[in-house]
DNA sequence: GTTGTTATTGAAAACCATTTTCATAAGGAA
DNA sequence: TTCCTTATGAAAATGGTTTTCAATAACAAC
């Protein structure tokens, strides 16, 4: 195994340890192999600000494991999206993007703010306390009037940035 | 012409006629022609509470006018959302989902319960006053500090209907 | 009503993100 | 290391949507 890094007082990392380590944990936890393909996806959402599509990734992952496939990345990240690890976003473009679900710190907001003219996404956190307040209360309200057990929800903005306005 | 109903004080009214008014004029004011296929697919998506895709509209269409093709209904979609005149919505499950933007009285509000389950889809318009003011505020606040212009929203819960929660 | 121009159409083929198939390879407990 | 099972890559299939292209229909001008 090759080292890569020693970046804290613990033992040296390998590439396989580097990281989302609560994430790799929570894979095993739930009963599945942690495969080479796997730790790269991960590696790659937990190590970029971007939206990146299924092969976004794939590309990203090719450049230092050649031999792991598309549809393997497209296996993972439903994985991922299934035991919750990743988020799975539609920006209305015809391909999926995906989203590490949390940091080490908890569950993150993702709140996006989309641009109809390039496709850039901006994540906001901006007003996240009022609106977590009232998406509880609306939750709750909406839980009991239609029996949902609501497990999620989304909220986008749609506009033109700058750039494309100017056109 | 095949006279179709008279259901008010004025001239009878022909197929070509009925419902949507102001859509049709829209249509042509943005200098597109009105055509039956057109007039069809305003006609069932004025005519329906669901949230129907590009096929389902298309079977509905076929039932009154079986010459009118899948094709022309994705065109005419597309040249409604492209005016305005009708919402283009995922959720999730592969197919976009089409909706009049506004009744008679203005514009509507669109916010969605998602059932991850069945794929049930709930218009709910709860909340709606507390969410729009603070969709106007955050609208605002996020259009000065990103430089967007924004022209549209979505907020969306997803979770499990009570049929499905059973299983 | 007729004509002429041009937008619109249907059918079939193309497209493209995603999924499935299936034989091979690799994880990891014993 | 062995063995069983899960995971994998390559290629084919899938399915919603778009494009192509020759034929048709809308509608403005006559």
């Amino acid at each position: 195994m090759k080292m890569v890094f020693n970046n804290n007082r613990g033992p040296m990392k390998t590439e396989f340890e580097k990281g989302h380590h609560w994430c790799r944990h929570r894979v095993k936890g739930c009963g599945f192999r942690m495969t080479i393909g796997r730790d790269a996806v991960l590696d790659v959402l937990s190590n970029t600000e971007d939206h990146l599509s299924a092969e976004d990734i794939y590309m990203r992952v090719h450049e230092t494991y050649p031999s792991v496939g598309l549809t393997s990345v497209y296996r993972t990240l439903d994985l991922l999206v299934n035991i919750g690890l990743v988020y799975k976003f539609d920006f209305g473009d015809g391909r999926a993007r995906y989203e590490l679900a949390e940091g080490p710190r908890g569950k993150d907001h993702h709140h996006h703010l989309v641009c109809t003219g390039c496709g850039r996404i901006v994540n906001y956190r901006d007003f996240i306390d009022e609106e977590v307040a009232l998406l509880k209360k609306t939750e709750e309200g909406l839980s009991k009037k239609y029996n949902f057990a609501i497990t999620n929800h989304l909220i986008q903005f749609y506009g033109l940035c700058e750039g494309c306005r100017k056109q």
